[in-house]
This record gives C-alpha cells, structure tokens and sequence, in this order.
DNA sequence: GCCGTGCTTCAAATCGTTTTGAAAAGATTT
DNA sequence: AAATCTTTTCAAAACGATTTGAAGCACGGC
C-alpha cells in the first residue's frame, strides 16, 4: 500500500507537504501540488482511512437503530428509505452502521452503539413525545439528527413536515366547501406527529368555530373502518373525514360503502399520504385528496443534516419544517344540503 | 473518552503493562492484571477500535451488502437474519456494517466498503453460480464466508445446507411410495442452490432408472401455478411434484385444485422448507411433507465461521454442509394406480 | 559480594495520517 | 547590502492502541 511518506520518499519531500498538497492546501506552491498529485495518482495512493480517522477522531461511520415489530418484519417502506440513505451518505463518504432494536430498552442499543465508540452519530426515526433516546443522547452528548420533531420547541436537528399545517390545510379546504362536521382518525398520540395533527385540527377548527372530534389509534385499516362506521352512526355524522394516513382512508371508504354512502356526494375524504407504494391514494375510486410528503424525501436533508451537526453547525441551523403539498382530487367535494 | 494512558496514569502503570494486562497476557502478575480489568471497569475504558485496527489490522467490524429487489422491498425473513446476525456477532465483540446494493454491479458496493478499509471481512449472501463477487474478494484477499455454496468444489468458507441430498431425499420417499413420475419445480439455475437440488434430482432418479422432469424460475407462487397446470395437462403427468419453496408448493396446489386432483391421493407434494414465516408448511390442508432447513439458523454458525476465517483458520476447516430434516406430513401418499 | 535467573514492568517504536510551530528560501523594502 | 516580510517547506507532536527490547527487582548459587 502506498502511503504519505512513499510518495514523499520519491519526490524528496516531507510527509506534511505531500498531505498538504493532496488537500489542497494553499500554502504549497502550485508546482508543487501537481507534481504530488500525479506521483500519488501514478503510484496509486489511497489515503488509509484508519489513519486518517484516528487523528481527526472522526469515524465516518453513523448509526440507525432498527425498530422491529415482534414478528421480526418492518415496515414496507423501510427498505427505501434505508437505501436512500446509506446513498446519501455513501456520497458524503459516511457509512452506516446498523444496529436493531430488540424490545425492552429502547435507549439499550444505543448505548451498546456508543459503548464501541467507533460512531460519530445517529440517525433516529418516529420519535415519541418525550423520547427517552433524545434525552439519552444530550445528555451525552452525542450529535444525532431526528426524522420527526418531538415537541414544538425542539432544540436539536430535524427534519420533519409541518403536521399542525396538514391538519390545517385539509381543515381549511372541506371548510371552504361547506363543511361544518369534520372528523380527524389520527394515529396514537404517543407518536409526536399524531399530537401535531391533532393540535393543528383543534386549533383550525377553532378558528372557524367548528367543534372538533376525533380519534386516535393505530393507522391501520380497521381503525378507519370501525371508528368511521361509528362516527357514522353517531347524532351529527361527520361529512368529512381527516385522515392519518392513505390505509386509513382506504377503511373510512369502506365504512362509508357499508353505510351506503357516497363519496364525495355524502362524505368528503382527506388523507396524508406520505407515498407508501402499498397504498396509493391515485388508485382509490374516487382519486383521493391527499396532504401529500414523500417520506423518502427525508433522505437526503437527513444526511445532509446530520454531516452538518456533525460539522459543529448550530442546532437551530438545522431544522427543517417543510409544508407538504396539499393535491386536491375526486375525494373531496360540497358538503351536503343540511337534512 | 477514557484510553490505556488514562488508566495508566491513575495506577502509575505505563501503557504497556495496562494494554496487556486488559489482554490477558501471562507476563503481568495477578494482581496488577486484576487491578486493572477493575479500574478499565469502573472508568468505563472501551478500547479504540479505530487505534487498534491502525496497529493491528483488524477492526472488529466486519461488512454485509443487502441484495434489494428493484421495488425497493427486500425479503421478509430479512429483518429476523439481520437479528440474529447482529446478535451473534455482538456476542463476539464485532460490529456489522451495512451496504446496499443498487443494482448495476454487484461488485461495487463490495469496493467502496473496501475502499474504507476499515473492515475486517464481509459476510455474503445467496451466491450465484460463478459469483463475481466471490471471485473478487478472493482476488483481494479479503476474508468472508458465504451463506450458501457457489459450487461443489468452493475453496471458501461457507454455510449451506446439502441441496442435493435435499433433492435426493424427496425422490427417495416419493419412489418409495411407488411414484414413477416425479417433477421438479425449481428456482432459477442462476443461483447455486437451484443449481445443486437439479443436479441431486437428475442424479437421484437416475438412480431409480426415472425420468426426471425439471422446470427453473423464480420461486413465487404464480411460477408452481403455471408450471404445474401445464405438466398436469401433458401428456404423463407427474403424480409426485418437488417444490423448491412453499410459496412454489401453494401455486402447485393451487394447479391440482383446478384440475380436479386431490392430495395426496392423485398427487404428492415435497416442499423445501426454509421456515419463512409467511408461508407456512404446517398451515397446508393437507400440511405440506418438506425438507425443513430454516434460514435463521445459518446466523449463528456464519459469525462464528467468519471469526474463524479472520483468526486465519484454513478455510476447509470452515465449511459446514448441513443436512436437511426430511418431515413427512399429509401431503405425500401413495402413488395413484396406472390408469 | 558477584552473577545468572525468573518474574514484572517500562520506555520507545510502530501504524499512516493531520496539524503545529519553526526554519529555510525567495522577494521586497530600506 | 542588510533588514524585513512572504512564501514555501519541514521536523516533530499528536491520535490510541500493540509490540519489541531492555531494565528493575528479588532470589539463590557460586
């Protein structure tokens, strides 16, 4: 392996002039750097990484702790978004490690990752409100960056949509066409996300001085199915419903079938769509109307962000709010004549 | 960060004595060697890898590349793989890294990582026949140990269960239960293990003076549909189908239901088993006969092979050829009398 | 009292890089 | 031509571990 003082050997220089000269450094001459530069070419120099990292104290290396459901599957998004990433990163010549959560502990694999020492930060997803392993890592001290934001007044690198505006937005739109009864089917508020929504429900709500209702549970289809039907039921059924996600929709379309109701003649439908490939809002009947934010899009400014905490960049500098994009299609339409 | 120097220094030992003491070495008395593990304990002392590897070569971590299909989604048993492997190889005081592979060349991400140089070896997966990727680790000279068998006579270490006994073992049962007409439905020859369970089969029945009947494609469900309706419908059907999956096997059942047979009275089935969790043997009517190998417990023995290649065992020594569990349940019966 | 003999311990070199502080060379001013 | 300033280069320290070769110490034998 050809190393610094190889080439340093050949041309007769120092080691720190040909390091200098291969980074770039202004102060060697021109002449100087060209000729590094090719003899390193030439003899085929590849700086060692080891050494490099040892001195510099950093790894180039981050962590991601899986969350695993106990039947040991994820999610189907997972997959894309962990390729986007190690490629994102890949570029900024950063690798990730990988690390799963069994259960039990969630700060437990963390601490197993720094024990190692060998990582110079992390990468979290879905945090919850008050997650422990936010905590865990300030108080150590350890750069990381987090897909989601886990209070308002987060002090820490995110990248996270803006869910009280998605809330908002949708709320603003089915008011706009006449709706008075609107009902959010929101995931559990544990997720930080979900207490979002429902801030920004209540308080767009508010502001038109409708009554909200809403509920919160897990974003699976049949939390949509059985909580519409009831609401359905209900005294004053909601004519529009606000919801978490595009397999929600897919159970509030079917409560409203059984009920033999129309959409978007007797019931108005938003959804977040965060571009799950299992569910797309496209092939639903009508099209849905969608608040709609990739998560893949998350990958890049994730480690883009995270390359920056790492860099010393302030924290505040770091967070990115971004709106997501409100398309409106077949789902949603005038409320109906009041009965 | 506490180092040797630290620990040193709150003993009055050099660096010496305490890097050897914390590695055991005989030539450090009892006591100092004990004083030191209890102080490293109590400063929380976690050697630097990065430091150890620029000295000694290694690094304790070693690489995996994941294999992703084109939508983005990777098996299912995956995440339960990832598990265990990281499990055993925490056991053993090494990290796992991992990569993605994006298509294109299969020996790129395998360069990159290497380029790091930071890693002591690799774990591959799913080999195909005359695998390029086998072929430039070898090349390099980096160590890694594969979970399956690229060919009969590998000079690598690797993991794999028998596949051609497996062929061999379901053509003995089913010849013995009278069956002349047996065919395979295979996975495609591209990777060795399909390669091995064709080359077992036509040997095998062979043996028994048989004609073997052979079809290769991906193992999903449609491919045993298809294949088996158009066997079923020429002109010697098989009574007796090897299935390379589950999945296979419920498309083949699928074929005789449309046909009108019945198993295992017109039809036997043999599976191989490999303990997915999504297609299970047992949930057959009538559950399935398999050879039953599961996948998940390759990720013990492969760590512990690795580590073995890494502290330079040779690798004949490293080479596990497991036998499959032939199972026999409610699929298999009797051959059908000559028609 | 001198010298070998184990048994422990240590200082120093090593790995390949970055970075600091100083020296050498070249250019400019006095 | 001496003095000063700039530009370029260098030797050495640092990162944190392992490993080599040597030294300190107590011991008994001569």
């Amino acid at each position: 392996m050809t190393t610094l003082k190889d080439i340093g050997e050949e041309l007769s220089l120092s080691v720190a002039t040909v390091s200098r000269a291969l980074n770039g450094f202004p102060e060697v001459s021109l002449r100087t750097r060209q000729k590094v530069r090719e003899t390193a070419d030439r003899m085929g120099y590849r700086p060692n990484r080891v050494a490099q990292r040892l001195v510099t104290g950093r790894s180039g290396m981050v962590g991601m702790v899986l969350k695993i459901k106990p039947d040991m599957t994820a999610d189907e998004m997972f997959f894309e978004i962990l390729t986007r990433l190690t490629a994102a990163l890949s570029v900024r010549e950063t690798d990730l490690v990988l690390a799963v959560d069994q259960g039990t502990d969630p700060v437990a694999p963390y601490e197993r990752m720094i024990e190692r020492n060998i990582l110079d930060g992390f990468i979290l997803n879905a945090p919850q409100t008050n997650d422990p392993r936010i905590a865990f890592l300030r108080q150590r001290g350890i750069p990381f960056v987090v897909h989601g934001r886990a209070a308002p007044d987060a002090d820490y690198a995110f990248y996270e949509i803006d869910n009280q505006a998605v809330s908002a937005d949708a709320v603003d739109l089915l008011v706009a066409l006449g709706h008075k009864s609107i009902a959010l089917i929101n995931g559990t508020l544990r997720h930080a996300y979900a207490a979002d929504r429902l801030t920004g429900f209540k308080t767009a709500m508010a502001r038109h001085g409708l009554r909200p209702q809403a509920t919160s549970e897990a974003v699976i289809e049949s939390h949509g199915y059985t909580k519409a039907l009831a609401m359905l039921a209900a005294g004053t059924p909601p004519t529009a419903f606000l919801c978490a996600s595009t397999q929600v929709a897919a159970g509030v379309v079917r409560a409203t079938a059984d009920r033999g109701l129309r959409i978007p003649r007797d019931v108005s439908i938003v959804a977040h769509d965060d571009a799950h490939s299992q569910v797309r809002a496209v092939d639903f009947d009508p099209p849905l109307t969608v608040t709609r934010a990739p998560l893949r899009d998350a990958c890049e400014p994730l480690a883009e962000l995270l390359l920056d905490v790492l860099g010393g960049k302030p924290a505040p500098e770091c967070q990115r709010l971004i709106k997501a994009e409100l398309i409106v299609r077949g789902s949603t339409g005038p409320a109906p004549k009041e009965a």
